[in-house]
DNA sequence: ACCCACCTACCTGTAGATCGGTAGGTTACG
DNA sequence: CGTAACCTACCGATCTACAGGTAGGTGGGT
């Protein structure tokens, strides 16, 4: 079982990317430290990996296939489980800081991530206003079309990991987010309890 | 002059260091490139600002500076100023990449400019607050409090920043800033042609 | 004469990557 | 069954590059 010790080890290392992004950004990372996190040696990680791009890349590639599945795809969510993504993102700090600092670093220039990022976005954007269409029609709250909400939809809630990761205890992510859709469904008039400050 | 000349000196620098850190964050700044951009060599950088981190603090400075006069202020902002802040953004990308980065880079472990977002952001949000509850009143669109929607009105404009960054061509900016207003004012039926995709 | 603005030279640390191994297991085959 | 050929998973040494920062100047303006 040569072939399953070294998918573990990958995996190890994936894992120990993700925390070493998450606490120094990938331009501050460096090949050791992820490397020490597994008992390896950086010219060790670097045989799983060929390059540091390399590696960026596999972590991003593994986000890709993450969220591919649980739950998404080319049409499967719906609001209800977008917001429970942000209760689920709001029990993972480390998830959430690394990829709020990819997203940062990747509009730099010539920055490895930046189309994986801006595909992203527009795939996320159009699986946005599908769900919004689903969950509303063609006309929701103010007016909009489904079309115009998405990008506010998706810069709501990564503007709100960015306040939250910063001062958690300021900012309610997920009551946030859920006020955020009580604006959507645009109904003047709703009680349920404060949830901000 | 003397004394002028240096001040205007040490202003080119800050304006370079900028533009470095849009091309390539803080981390992945360099004081050579910055000071070769204003003519000099890292070491006559380092005459004006002692370490690369004095160099990062000044910019930041000169950013609350900025905000702190120009329009806004404890309780300067009203919200057609909001509106025509973004669209004066939309024609600074770099400015507006330069923070972006640093924002994301923020997150991580001991960023220097980590306290700086924190109370920034504090600040913004209260101050947004205020000019909501200047506009609506203590009841807005949705049910929510001017504190509750303070957060998401400091999401969504840093969350379109990001998306516009990664491509302008997908996201009309100003425009999806007034979408999210109209969300906000929360009347059903507003004409107004599309600005969305 | 002095000092501000700046430079040359240099030191130290670190990062990514290459090279050449070695130990241990696996496979091919006589 | 045994052994030679080969492969996988690493490690040590080393190269190159550059980064931030220090020390000690020099030269021109006042």
């Amino acid at each position: 079982m040569v072939r399953a010790r070294s998918e573990e080890r990958r995996a190890d290392i994936l894992r120990a990317a993700l925390e070493v992004i998450a606490e120094r950004g990938y331009r501050g990372a460096t090949l050791g430290s992820v490397a020490e996190r597994v008992g390896l040696t950086q010219q060790g990680l670097l045989h799983y990996f060929p390059t540091k791009e390399a590696l960026l890349v596999a972590v991003l590639e593994e986000r890709d296939r993450w969220d591919t599945s649980g739950g998404r795809d080319r049409e499967g969510w719906r609001l209800d489980l977008l917001e429970s993504l942000v209760e689920y993102n709001a029990m993972r700090p480390g998830i959430v800081q690394t990829f709020s600092a990819l997203l940062g670093e990747s509009v730099t220039d010539g920055h490895p991530a930046r189309t994986f990022f801006t595909e992203r976005y527009a795939q996320v954007r159009a699986n946005m206003a599908d769900v919004l269409r689903l969950e509303f029609g063609d006309r929701l709250a103010g007016g909009l079309t489904p079309e115009q909400a998405a990008p506010l939809l998706t810069a709501v809630m990564d503007g709100l990991q960015y306040q939250w990761l910063l001062d958690p205890s300021a900012v309610d992510m997920p009551g946030a987010f859920r006020d955020f859709l009580r604006l959507l469904r645009g109904g003047e008039e709703q009680s349920q309890g404060p949830s901000g400050t």
